[in-house]
DNA sequence: CGGACGACGTTATACGTAAAACTTCGATCA
DNA sequence: TGATCGAAGTTTTACGTATAACGTCGTCCG
């Protein structure tokens, strides 16, 4: 037997169908009685009835569904955003669907080909210039999660400070007296990294004396683990401090220290970002940069919520914040 | 300007909406000639046209989505068992929507009224009971994973051999020499915990001079190094094994030990459960149980979809392996 | 006292798609 | 030659909802 309608409840309290559309979406004073409205409501509760999303969908030509574009899911950090923006979502009637965009998944030609794919908006972290011209075709609002303000021109953005975020790492190393540093950088080529890059070697540029070597890697602990081995062995003075564009990518630059020999921080101070749960796993826990990932989900959502009531997306960075734990220290007496 | 639809892709290539929909839809053989037919895949190509899926989902009745309750997708285990769940769900033309469950997102009363939950089926991953029974009211397709089997009759099910697991580690330490056991539990009550402490228990039942001692911890590793601490400073001889029921509590567990100046795996042998990017994070890597997330979901997503067809889904319990790393030795010499 | 109005509904329609039922037209065949 | 058939479409309908447009009745006021 087939799902109960809204002509299946009107049919039990003996009134139209309309009758049931508007007692049951909220908009009926002045149209329709109490008494009625009550007959309405218990018939519908007593049939168990659910209106047909699909029905309505195309009725009000909106789905109230945003999709949410993230690099991957196994990702500690885009969970978490994804965690932020469904809860603000939940709140406001929206659904939010995920694609995993970079072939994590099957033959998907686009994010749209996905079968839930009926959306009002779309969020995307961390997008590559290509999947964003795919996406910017269709004409659908978007919001851009730290990415390039200059890539998406019109489009709402909520970025963290991430600059900002790089500089307080070097405040905290330089005070400790460091001046010979290694970045470990992160082989992917997008905004969020990039940036890090440049505040890097612009907060370095005018201390004296102070050295940047830099090494890129892809993004997990064993392949940072090796480059950051190599690196380490590589002739020439070895620098004091590791400064790693991740927390996934600070845990490979600790093994590989481990393998050296290397005592963390005593010989050799290492910095992550992103606060990540691995950031405390580890021993010692590590000085790292905190990212709000659930605000910049929460963000992200607000600001589509905005854009498609056409009010002014607020733009405003968020603010990292530093956490100094036990991975980072003065670095050892000169030999 | 409102999007393109099928009638507009029949206007420009000189066709009725019928005709449009039979070519798109790859149903017109014998009922459009090739030339036509033509005309109307490049109208659409033209005018880049994309169904309306809230309309077809109408007509068909159906919405090639699934729903993937779990706990918290933060939770690596879990954001590993949707991307299993969403490659399979590509394949075939499917959409997988997330809820995750136990109060992580705001007011909806439950999953069906998100709104993005116009649904085919159910994949509901370690539910409670009483979630659980407000699922099968409505009677949506649904298939349980890593949940007791007693609870849903008639639902398919995808259980690991989470016994076999329990057993694999018990021998493994048995085998070293340990006799004094601590568990570290989770305090979550579900099946995937009970059958851990049940298999646990009946692995050592028949060992002389086993002794089995449990400690129930939330699954963080704070909670978890705490409870662990309490426990190891507990009167009495101390456990010269951590058996912990998931890697995040090991982590914990090393924690506390390392708190209390035991080493490990010298002086104490802890091992985990997962096989999660934390096991291989910390030092000593963790010795712990494999479970094949992804494989999960695919199979969850699977069975579902035999579900749909009708087809008889694969009950198997998928096998789980060992993994042998450094925090698990022989026990000390007795003192 | 007539008509304007409000309360309480109902009827009718549109959203975009898929597919069943129908039309037209030439060719085939007994 | 008249019935039949297949190709190549078209017309029509249904899916379930939300809402605009339309009735009907009693009341109140000028």
């Amino acid at each position: 037997m087939a799902r109960t309608t809204s002509k299946d409840v009107a049919r039990a309290a003996g009134v139209s169908q309309a009758a049931v559309s508007l007692v049951l979406g909220d908009k009926w004073r002045g149209r329709v009685s109490e008494p009625t409205a009550e007959r309405v409501r218990d018939a519908a509760r007593q049939l168990g009835y659910r209106p047909n999303l699909a029905a309505r969908n195309l009725r009000l030509g909106r789905t109230r569904t945003a999709l949410l574009v993230v690099p991957a899911l196994t990702n500690e950090f885009f969970a978490r955003v994804y965690t932020g923006a469904a809860r603000i979502a939940a709140e406001h009637g929206f659904g939010v669907v995920l694609y995993p965009s970079p072939e994590g998944i099957g033959p998907a030609r686009d994010p749209f080909d996905s079968a839930a794919a009926a959306l009002d908006g779309v969020i995307a972290s961390s997008m590559a210039a290509d999947a964003l011209a795919a996406i910017r075709g269709d004409e659908l609002p978007l919001v851009m999660l730290d990415s390039d303000p200059d890539e998406g021109p019109g489009a709402a953005t909520v970025n963290l400070d991430l600059a900002d975020g790089m500089r307080q790492i070097t405040d905290h190393l330089l005070a400790l007296g460091h001046r010979r540093f290694l970045h470990i950088a992160s082989a992917i080529s997008s905004w969020t990294f990039e940036v890090r890059a440049r505040a890097l070697s612009s907060a370095l540029k005018d201390i004296p004396g102070a050295e940047l070597r830099t090494v890129t890697t892809p993004l997990s602990i064993d392949a940072s683990r090796d480059a950051t081995e190599a690196a380490l062995t590589a002739p020439g003075p070895r620098p004091t401090a590791l400064i790693c564009d991740d927390d996934i990518l600070a845990v490979g630059a600790c093994k590989a220290a481990r393998r050296l020999g290397l005592r963390i921080p005593e010989d050799l101070s290492v910095t992550g970002f992103d606060d990540l749960t691995l950031a405390t796993a580890v021993d010692p826990e590590l000085t790292t940069v905190r990212l709000p990932a659930e605000h910049v989900g929460e963000r992200g959502m607000t600001a589509l919520l905005a854009v498609l009531d056409g009010r002014p997306a607020n733009a405003d960075d968020l603010p990292v914040q530093l956490v100094v734990r036990n991975s980072t220290a003065p670095p050892p007496a000169q030999p």
